[in-house]
DNA sequence: GTTTAAACTGCATACGAATGCAAGTAATTT
DNA sequence: AAATTACTTGCATTCGTATGCAGTTTAAAC
């Protein structure tokens, strides 16, 4: 009913229960009660075991922050991305923090777009985490070559390094994406394919665009039109309306640099133009994220191995901390998931 | 052209330059080291020019973790979400990464779902987090007064603590948001009104659909029928089949407790079901994530005052790190944004 | 020019846990 | 029973930075 006061302004800094707190309650030395919390260190069943009884009775936890400053080793990954508005990225974001927990380490999270991406970085390395995750477009080649230089472990999430600096890195093969999209709306009949395009200077975006243009080449083709997204949904309508302004001949297909912007050209074809997907204009995406499975949608896209560059990121990152290997650049395999969104029904 | 062979094998772990190191260079102690990176602290103009030049030339940064160790401030804020399939979450994260960021805290993040809730909390008080956010509705309020006991400020962000546990918190006011809609669907001549549940135990799910009864109770109405969706897509999915299974009477109209289910329920109905929205049924969410606004569903939903509850998360934690504040229940307003998928034609 | 205050500076210690080393104990071998 | 080995244990030090204290220099006041 009546609310309970609380009991008092609570300044004071909990005492935090030490080793030393332990040691004196379980009669030990504090290295005893060190080691009873190390796997493998030199101490009898019968002194972990008093330990541990006075750390519950205590409610010690270890002092993450202290074991790392003698350690050299914070267990923490930092994490660095643009924005999540992608639906690709909270997904990695999500199964990459779990992978990383499996493994006792922890992600410390940064969320910065080009302009800052220096001064964080910055702050990242003031932090000591143990290896780093690059899946931001924003963050520039020299900077991340400038962190392996110092020894940190780092690995590219999902884009590639500029030729002349170093660092590992883990992408699905992106130009094998965009040729997979061009021979299949070839297939289709479409014969006046455009392109949206990503940030420009992204490697994923220069990758996929290539080898769509590769594959338009076997076919005897050319790209028929081009726009820029910058992988924002907004710009993505823009560059719909371009594509179709004017009165001459239009697109009859549109690969699209990512599922997000995808979505953002179906929504502008449907229900500005007033055209039918696929029947007027066939779209093709890339991620495979969730969205494109909705039935609204029905958007054909490369699938990305997500489980596997995840799984394959965190793989590298721990080989690297334990220092069991160099530089890498993994390339997974890809794959066409067809939808609706592309499939005309004369075939 | 030809690769070139990386240097060697570099297990040295950088030799990290010191505090000590630069005081050399600079000729000066490590005190005044230290001081030169103190905001306030007591340096000559002189000794901090001499302290940053040397320091700039050995590459030196301050080590974060052995500030923490002796400030007992880790500048480190920890984050516990469950998943972030639903679109509200990672941006929610976006926007408090950033914010705290501006304030030089920075984000440690726990993804964890039920199970593993009391595991992971253990693991972040190791880390000295100064605050913690609970986005995640798995976390047991129990945990969460534990930790406040614990002297740690916490923060529950969307979501209420059972009565007898004590922790701030900060929610949108739901119940009137379920009310909104209930009004809403009746004045759109709406007579057969279900809902779709989010988990039954989160007080997100209890209060919205609180408030949606008492609007229909208002209005001499009652919930024609309910499914439980669990705030799950798939689950979303199989709920809506059950409301119009069977040869009786079907709603015309569904509330749904979150946009990430109402979408689902969209699909359904209109891929499986061949039923149209709104003429057939009228379909009503809660968030306003940014896909309710997509043309291919027109999502009418209760707007949740996102950046407005983060801005107060983020306050409410950093105040009470301060030691400037109590414990406090914050209640945002929310509004009902009305699209296409709730307005009857006839209106 | 002397006194008083203000601004700097370095010394020494503390934060909390991990670990090399030597001393101690128990188990095993000869 | 003496000698060798294998475990345990505590002591003392270390990680890199912050800060109270006392001493020193400089500026201001009289």
């Amino acid at each position: 009913m009546s609310a309970v006061l609380k009991p008092l302004f609570k300044t004071v800094q909990r005492h935090a229960v030490t080793s030393i707190d332990v040691a004196r309650l379980a009669d030990v030395s504090q290295s005893a009660v060190s080691r009873a919390y190390t796997p493998g260190a030199s101490v009898s069943l019968d002194t972990r075991a008093r330990v541990m009884a006075a750390a519950k009775k205590l409610g010690y936890r270890p002092n993450a922050i202290a074991r790392s400053l003698i350690t050299k080793r914070s267990r923490m990954i930092g994490v660095v991305m643009s924005y999540l508005d992608n639906q690709f990225y909270p997904l990695v974001l999500e199964k990459l923090s779990q992978r990383l927990q499996r493994d006792g380490y922890h992600v410390l999270l940064f969320i910065s777009d080009a302009r800052e991406a220096d001064a964080v970085l910055a702050e990242i390395l003031q932090y000591q985490v143990d290896g780093l995750v690059l899946a931001s477009t924003s963050v520039s080649s020299a900077l991340a070559s400038h962190c392996a230089d110092a020894g940190i472990p780092v690995v590219l999430f999902n884009r590639t390094v500029r030729a002349g600096h170093a660092a590992s890195a883990v992408v699905s093969d992106n130009a094998v994406g965009g040729q997979l999209v061009a021979q299949h709306l070839v297939a289709q009949g479409c014969t006046r394919i455009a392109y949206i395009a990503g940030t420009e200077d992204s490697s994923t975006n220069q990758d996929r665009e290539r080898g769509f243009r590769e594959g338009l080449a076997q076919c005897g083709m050319r790209c028929f039109a081009r726009a820029v997204g910058n992988y924002d949904f907004e710009q993505a309508k823009r560059a719909t309306r371009e594509l179709f302004v004017g009165s001459g001949e239009r697109p009859d297909a549109i690969f699209v640099a990512n599922d997000h912007m995808a979505i953002a050209v179906m929504d502008t074809l449907r229900s500005e133009l007033d055209l039918r997907v696929p029947q007027d204009v066939c779209v093709a995406g890339f991620d495979d994220v969730p969205q494109a499975a909705w039935s609204a949608y029905q958007l054909t896209s490369v699938v990305q191995p997500a489980m596997a560059m995840i799984d394959a990121t965190a793989q590298l990152l721990l080989d690297q901390i334990n220092g069991n290997v160099s530089q890498t650049e993994l390339v997974l395999p890809v794959s066409l998931s067809i939808r609706a969104s592309s499939v005309r029904a004369g075939l």
